[in-house]
DNA sequence: TAGTTATTTCAGAAATTACTGAAATTACCG
DNA sequence: CGGTAATTTCAGTAATTTCTGAAATAACTA
């Protein structure tokens, strides 16, 4: 790993390592802690040099990340080589890693139980059974309308969100007491 | 795998497929969604029997799954095998999940960060991959605090929070309107 | 306690996933 | 177009992870 600072290189290394349980493997997790704290846009045969691997990987490490939609390519006037780079702005990288998330880990799930819960069950046990994915079916439901709200703040809405923290239980009460949110109302 | 319902069985082998994305493997999903919709504990034995998994991988399985205390372990007077099974509860599993899974992916990587940000940049290019190691530190920071509150809710107030969905950015507008919370909390 | 049953461990086998280099494809330029 | 540089694909290999059966250990009972 080549003409990279100790601190940078146990950065890089550590995303690789955690790469695996992420769902990403090592290579696309040091590609992408690279990409993360370059200054400029780095193109696939600077990434390979500076970090050891085959070219070849490097371009499906890089078409994965895209697929992540975290990082994204450009092209310089007059060069032939694709660049690429993380966005600026965590918070926008923190919401597009919910979406896909929620896209490969959630969503599948989700469609098979509103699939099974379709039948109707033939005996006692398969009603437990049937019970058992209509909770964990609404739950996940629940977690999915979230996060598509989430998805949906502005930015400053957000931010202000994620300060609140543990004042949210307070809001909470705060909604009793003054009964603002009607109690069985739909959303507009 | 015997003696269960294909819907059912399809709910296993679905979570089976899934427990790659999720970070545990087949077998492990598959052991977690039998306990899951089964109307009883049911001892490695049982299990084995109906998924057609070796002895040896049942028992590692649910030593895995014990250890993000998603099934628990309990005897049954007169028997000496252990009998498992998983939480009723679905906001319960789903706490205990991320609690398990920020302690996993989360927690590492934030001390890691925290440890390289101690250290002062020595040249503009330092500074800048020190400034990017910042604001992600900052987010996480965010994200676990945020995680830390959501745990120490209470049930009910957890459901009205799960319910609430896109009527967040309503509650926050109103903090403004009202200003109720307090100032002094000013993040730094 | 010895005898029995249940569980865990662990080394090797099997399966899966990641990585490489060579070849094929694509993109660009004159 | 033809030539060149960049990228992607893919078959084979390497590395890693998962799974198994046998042996060791632990837990219980008479």
């Amino acid at each position: 790993m080549k003409d990279l600072d100790p601190s940078i290189q146990a950065f890089i290394l550590h995303f690789g390592e955690m790469g695996s349980r992420w769902g990403i493997n090592r290579t696309v997790g040091q590609i992408y802690a690279l990409l993360y704290v370059a200054e400029e846009p780095l193109n696939a045969e600077q990434i390979t040099d500076r970090l050891g691997l085959s070219r070849s990987n490097v371009s499906m490490g890089l078409k994965e990340l895209q697929s992540w939609r975290l990082v994204q390519s450009q092209h310089i006037p007059g060069d032939r080589k694709d660049y690429f780079s993380t966005p600026e702005d965590v918070l926008d990288i923190a919401m597009t890693l919910l979406q896909e998330k929620r896209k490969r880990e959630l969503d599948p799930t989700l469609t098979l139980l509103r699939q099974t819960l379709m039948e109707s069950p033939k005996n006692p046990e398969l009603e437990h059974a049937q019970n058992r994915l209509q909770d964990m079916c609404n739950l996940m439901e629940q977690v999915s309308d979230w996060s598509d709200d989430l998805l949906k703040l502005s930015r400053s809405d957000l931010q202000l969100l994620l300060r609140f923290g543990n004042k949210v239980p307070r809001l909470l009460e705060m909604k009793d007491k003054l009964n603002i949110l009607p109690k069985k109302q739909k959303p507009k």
